[in-house]
DNA sequence: GGTCGAAACGGACCGTGGTCCGTTTTCATT
DNA sequence: AATGAAAACGGACCACGGTCCGTTTCGACC
């Protein structure tokens, strides 16, 4: 073996920032995602193979696996996207889900958002799953903004904690079991939380 | 059309019992458990192949789904059994988290135990996933558990909801988020649960 | 022990996710 | 405009989960 130079011992561009993406590169993720929602839209996700998307975006297969890795990979591109959304309306949008409500209705806003949003993309976060980066986005960002709305009410105690678990019977294995085998309606959830909410902040 | 009878227009054997399986099938569902078992061990759940389980096995691929239905199927069942023990220990092992302990520490005992078993199981427990019979086992066993000892503490309120909300946060996806992203040490999980079922618990 | 229907067997076969690698495109440099 | 190397392309190919169906085995009844 003979290395050019051990890893450090030029002074390569020390920031090495990276290279914008090439152009064809950033038109053919665009084709595929649109490829991909529409397929899944028409026909259901289970019915979408990664064929059909490289197909229907007139893209090699190989090119949709090296832009999205695997498939749920692209599936939970697919989700970020109305995650993204959904976040902007926590961030930015109009109260009470928004900035402007005292904390407590933020928080019981959120809770009831995030119960319907949940349910709503079960499919798609079934699908997307592993792929490392995505469960990180979304838990995370739910987990801070909870965490902060906490310390926005002056919770003692491990508030990451608490944050953690108040977001937790939000998660979607976690309605779904309720919702489909326990057969609970929606609004006994949303009450059921609120209820937990309040046990948790209340000062003792 | 033509349906033979209303169902119980006519006195069929009415408990209908189902045949005992047939030797044979018996044989090689053992066989295959034990199978699928030494591998998991062996090499890790990701580096066996339902095919590897058959071979081992001396057993046919189509007897192997035939019994198990997917790969899902056969994993969960290798769950089931830990499940199982694990559970007898709740029902009926020493205290504080079997019978005997006042219900306040068998509830906290039960979490700490909890904590630790999914974490042990979490490569099956992700590979076991869907199968409609597994998660429910598990989900419900441990949520009927939870409520019954909230029942014992006297809680007041929507006592199912907040069963189902205490163990949410036991669950391996969240406690994986914990761990691994986000290095939280797993005394500092137990301690905040147990801080958690207090708050839920006290009385107002 | 012989007969027969139901149930189980097993392995060839198929579809889909994912990889590999020779070819083409892009774009910075001149 | 020409050049060249890095990056992207695309489709043949592979491995694994799951199905199908002709063959074998079981066991209840005679």
């Amino acid at each position: 073996m003979d290395l050019p130079l051990a890893p450090g011992g030029r002074e390569l561009p020390l920031l090495q920032r990276e290279r914008p993406e090439r152009s064809d590169a950033a038109h053919n993720r665009e084709v595929l995602l649109r490829a991909a929602q529409e397929l899944v839209e028409e026909r259901g996700i289970d019915a979408v193979t990664m064929d059909d998307v490289a197909r229907r975006a007139c893209v090699g297969k190989g090119t949709l696996f090296r832009r999205f890795g695997t498939r749920e990979g692209l599936m939970g591109q697919l989700l970020d996207h109305s995650e993204r959304e959904w976040q902007a309306q926590v961030i930015g949008g109009p109260p009470p889900l928004g900035p402007g409500a005292p904390p407590m209705e933020r928080l019981l806003a959120f809770g009831r958002s995030r119960v319907t949003l949940n349910l709503h993309h079960a499919e798609l976060i079934e699908a997307a799953r592993h792929p490392a980066a995505r469960s990180f986005g979304a838990l995370s960002f739910t987990t801070m903004h909870v965490r902060y709305l906490l310390e926005q009410l002056g919770v003692q105690g491990d508030v990451p904690y608490l944050a953690t678990a108040l977001v937790a019977p939000l998660e979607m294995i976690v309605l779904r079991q309720q919702v489909n085998r326990e057969q609970v309606p929606l609004e006994r959830i949303q009450a059921g939380w609120e209820d937990l909410v309040r046990r948790v902040v209340a000062d003792h």
